[in-house]
DNA sequence: TAATTCCTTGTACGGTCGTACTAGAAATCG
DNA sequence: CGATTTCTAGTACGACCGTACAAGGAATTA
């Protein structure tokens, strides 16, 4: 009666493939034949697959702010306090590996057309992120309004950085920056304000 | 001898519409026939007035920094000190009208294809015009170094809010942040750490 | 007025795009 | 083995793309 099984382990690989080109060469550059030229399969395959080219997009945003998600938060699950850990979120986005990757990110972030409710969650979800960690390093004197503050001026920051980092020459510039905004987020959060 | 002079007003009108287009649809809706339709005049005319389509998104790309340089700039040359000039800026470009023309800025800055020379250049004169009027705002302890890194961060914290600003739907959190980071920002300048 | 240059338009050509259709190879179950 | 479903590939079609070419109306100078 059933034939053959879904191989689900195959889409994900071409997913992983098209994810890589589209931040290669950019979302412009994303179609049926360039894709599968690039993968080495044919361009049915991934329709197969992907079954529609807005589908396939869709799919590649969903892994891309996967990966995007995984970036900024601490794999270990550890709370070594907030300064240390927005440190350690800047230096695994600001790896030059992942530069392609962010680039696309920004690039579809601005777009109005590309799925914006998609990044809207994603905003919301890190903001939630950061705003629990925040209260959780301010354990006594935890004001929820100042704690979504801090967490999306905290979030603001490293983003705005980031482009700054993608897009000029001088990354000694951008890295002292933020190594000064950590210190002073940090002085801000140990010896917190006394109004 | 010499016939019909160059109308240059009007291709100045037509590169506004194509700007207008853009701005409202994506770059990628960008075509001569699309644009034209948009317009009101035949793909010809816009192909004769800017020759081929990669030198007018050439000249969509120039307009749209102008005008992104002019919104971040203060145009009285007043100087009333760093931290309101921020808040200016800040108050000028987050104006809701100007929302369409922002994401286009932020979908072509992140792309890497898409004259990023022209983009790094950009945000060169914004960190230079930045850190000259921070270290005019604080004249007598001038230190190059962190007017550098306090022009930077003050860049990168605007642009981050407001590409937060384009993608929450909660604006009231991300202006009541702004202006908790200019009041820092103001007490940072007016009393300037002792070491 | 005649010549010259610019502005605008219509048409046509080669190329790429997304998608539908057909068909053979591979893998699983009765 | 035979039936059934998935995977992969080839082909073809209509639509849009950027661009080149030809031609008529508009504006300026000699």
């Amino acid at each position: 009666m059933a034939g053959r099984p879904i191989n689900h382990q195959r889409r994900q690989e071409l997913l992983d493939a098209a994810v890589g080109f589209a931040a290669e060469h950019g979302f412009a550059e994303v179609s049926w034949r360039t894709v599968a030229a690039a993968v080495g399969v044919s361009p049915t395959t991934l329709v197969h697959h992907f079954g529609t080219k807005e589908q396939m997009l869709e799919a590649i945003l969903g892994r891309l702010r996967e990966r995007m998600f995984a970036a900024t938060r601490d794999p270990s699950g550890e709370r070594p306090g907030l300064a240390a850990e927005a440190r350690a979120a800047w230096a695994r986005a600001a790896d030059p590996r992942r530069e392609p990757e962010f680039r696309l990110f920004f690039a579809v972030y601005g777009s109005a057309l590309q799925a914006p409710q998609q990044f809207a969650d994603f905003l919301d979800h890190a903001v939630t992120y950061w705003m629990v960690a925040l209260i959780e390093a301010q354990k006594d004197e935890a004001d929820p309004a100042t704690a979504v503050r801090r967490a999306t001026l905290v979030i603001a920051t490293i983003r705005g950085l980031l482009l700054d980092l993608l897009t000029t020459g001088d990354r000694a510039r951008v890295q002292e920056t933020a190594e000064a905004f950590f210190d002073t987020l940090e002085e801000t959060l140990e010896r917190p304000p006394i109004h």
